[in-house]
DNA sequence: CTCCCGATAT
DNA sequence: ATATCAGGAG
């Protein structure tokens, strides 16, 4: 993708959310992490049903150690994939207890090594609660991307990453990530995108083709 | 690659 | 009924 291309996807998507922001409820560093690790494969709006209650409970890495499991897993149930999170959770705060002295630790290479965090999560962290300039790729952004033609269609999500860490400017990576993610979960969406008011649309090869009649 | 998994939209 | 949701580990 040119540049000028890319300035123009960036310039509009700003007009459309200009408040774009992380919408997982969270008032530290720890509950983000513990918010992120939940999202996998669940809706932002179900995490926060369950962590509203799970926060009052659970202050402190020493406090999800201190249930057994199955609590744990009951608490975050209506997460969904809540067996492997619960163990994710609780091997995370052990480790955050014994080699980060309770803290998250604030650089990307020891967020990836905590159980249960990848890249994608690593990046939310440090963007989110550390301002450190990051693309987090998600699937949002990963859709939105390739149907631009910003990526391609088999590209994995590091190269997506790559591609936009390239095309938009540092000081706008964190911004530019929370605006594709409202671009795509609020209209560039899976199931059915708003094509026909999409301000994009002129420059969007997938969108022109789901506008035609075969489909 | 498969598995994990409940909630919600379509 | 099926697709999707702020993915990560084995």
């Amino acid at each position: 993708m040119k540049p000028d291309k890319m300035r123009t996807i960036l310039d509009t998507i700003a007009g459309m959310f200009p408040d774009a922001h992380c919408e997982l409820v969270h008032s530290n560093p720890f509950e983000l992490t513990i918010a992120v690790l939940l999202s996998a494969q669940c809706t932002d709006e179900t995490v926060n049903k369950v962590t509203a209650d799970l926060f009052k409970k659970y202050k402190r890495p020493e406090d999800y150690l201190a249930v057994p499991i199955e609590e744990l897993e009951q608490d975050i149930r209506r997460i969904g994939l809540y067996r492997n999170k619960a163990a994710n959770i609780q091997k995370l705060c052990r480790m955050l207890i014994e080699k980060h002295g309770g803290e998250v630790p604030r650089d990307y290479e020891s967020l990836v090594e905590l159980p249960g965090v990848g890249r994608k999560t690593a990046n939310v962290v440090i963007s989110n609660a550390f301002g450190v300039p990051a693309i987090a790729v998600d699937t949002h952004v990963e859709r939105v991307s390739k149907r631009l033609g910003i990526a391609k269609p088999d590209d994995s999500v590091l190269e997506v990453e790559k591609k936009l860490m390239r095309l938009v400017p540092r000081d706008e990576w964190t911004i530019t990530h929370h605006r594709l993610i409202f671009f795509g979960r609020y209209h560039c969406k899976a199931q059915r995108p708003n094509c026909p008011e999409c301000p994009l649309l002129d420059l969007c090869k997938e969108g022109k083709k789901r506008m035609r009649p075969s489909g």
